[in-house]
DNA sequence: AATAAACTTGCATTATATTTCAAAATCTTC
DNA sequence: GAAGATTTTGAAATATAATGCAAGTTTATT
């Protein structure tokens, strides 16, 4: 067997198992320990793997939740101050829907008991409000969308058109004088379901959003009552979304 | 097993019940007590739990997760030797239905990559296949029933209505010779609707369900295929089970 | 304060890592 | 295709870390 094989098969097994012995992957790969070890220390270094006493471990468990893949922890800050900025323009007892997304997740944390019902299509938001008895949380139906956790498909749209709320808190990919996009075609149905059952509709983007152009195009800027965004913003694009009636929060 | 793994183990199995002693680590880890203090005292300086004399506990009692905190250990261990033997019944590339529950749940996770899709209207089943992107999972709509994560109410039953899957994995409250019997009336809708879409039952009972009656009644024992339980399940009910033409499986 | 259980410390034992070296396999070069 | 150089491999020896045990000490409980 090539050297490159069995390190590609060590790897392999890993992503299975988690955590392997020496033994384990030396009778695995039927090579002797040594050729495991050095095997392990080159993967190390590869960054796929992490040695440990008799053996080795994954890098990125899979026993982990949702990662929003925070990238820094700069930005990750910005989108919580948006997400604490959109709870508080939430009214007490409205109904709010909430979309998939890290920022709309910010909200969902920040608006606590304020809401008196919560619709979302976010795993990681119904999780949030799972253990919480005061907020009545509708989940839409749908398929899991792996590693985000959003509810998609059918089911999702479906269910969403059947019902109402107050305000939606959304997230999108970019946003122009055009209108807002995003990225995911199998999320613009379900946005656009969740726009029709809303009466206001608020937009949480982070200023990386703006004057960006993703793949499908969401809705027109006249659907949007409310902006939140961070002080980065550029504001030339700000004074021109004020002018079509767009109310803009800088939040922090 | 290396120590890492190890920690890992005492780590989660902390996630499920909170407090532990350290006999009961050790000899759930297979190592000396001594061990598992020095374990204990890497975890604590990691932020992971607290020591405690005589055992360790969570840091943070307050788990916004679906802890389904069991707080004896033995029947948390049942319940898993069951879940692996409902989930050893399924074959490969069948849709399943997976059910709310604590046993359901361990069915969920030794289920693996067998199923070809999951249906289920349990967040913690969603959650578990959530990261997973080789199994399409199904989550039904609904309202999540606070603490156990459960997707109730008329959306969770008319999304079920419209599926089909080869095998369902189930649990309720009691089982006497006139059927099965659950607590919560608004679990019963769900599951019939369950019963309705799949082609094979298998119910994950453990003994102490056994000659109970629970307040709503379910469904008869001609709906059932199969019966997975634990040995200590009473003999003559399992028996007269069998007449009937269900299949028992006693796991473990 | 007495007592039993649990904790800490130090040490011998065992397991795992690293280093080193010779044999085997692979690659060059002609 | 063969001789030599290079790399890879497996096995020894040595170094390091982890484990279990038993000593004494501390902590909870009556």
């Amino acid at each position: 067997m090539q050297a490159e094989e069995r390190q590609f098969l060590i790897e392999q097994h890993l992503q299975k198992v988690e955590f392997a012995s020496l033994e384990e992957l030396s009778e695995r790969v039927d090579v002797s320990v040594s050729t495991v070890r050095r095997d392990l220390t080159l993967l190390e270094a590869k960054g796929a793997l992490r040695r440990t006493h008799g053996g080795a471990r994954l890098v990125s468990p899979k026993s982990d939740e949702f990662a929003f893949t925070a990238r820094d922890t700069h930005q990750l800050d910005e989108k919580e101050v948006i997400g604490e900025a959109a709870a508080a323009l939430i009214q007490p007892n409205q109904g709010v829907i909430i979309d998939a997304g890290t920022t709309t997740y910010h909200a969902a944390k920040y608006l606590g008991e304020k809401a008196s019902h919560v619709i979302t299509n976010s795993l990681p938001v119904a999780n949030h409000f799972g253990s919480d008895n005061s907020v009545e949380v509708l989940v839409t139906g749908g398929v899991i969308y792996p590693r985000l956790g959003v509810l998609v498909g059918p089911l999702a749209v479906e269910s969403l058109s059947g019902m109402h709320a107050d305000v939606a808190v959304m997230s999108a990919g970019g946003i122009t004088l055009d209108g807002i996009t995003n990225s995911h075609a199998l999320l613009i149905d379900i946005q656009q379901a969740m726009l029709k059952s809303a009466q206001r509709i608020i937009f949480c983007l982070d200023h990386t959003k703006f004057n960006r152009r993703s793949v499908s195009p969401l809705c027109g800027l006249n659907a949007i009552d409310v902006i939140v965004t961070d002080a980065q913003a550029p504001a030339d694009l700000i004074a021109e979304l004020k002018k079509t009636g767009t109310e803009v929060v800088i939040a922090g």
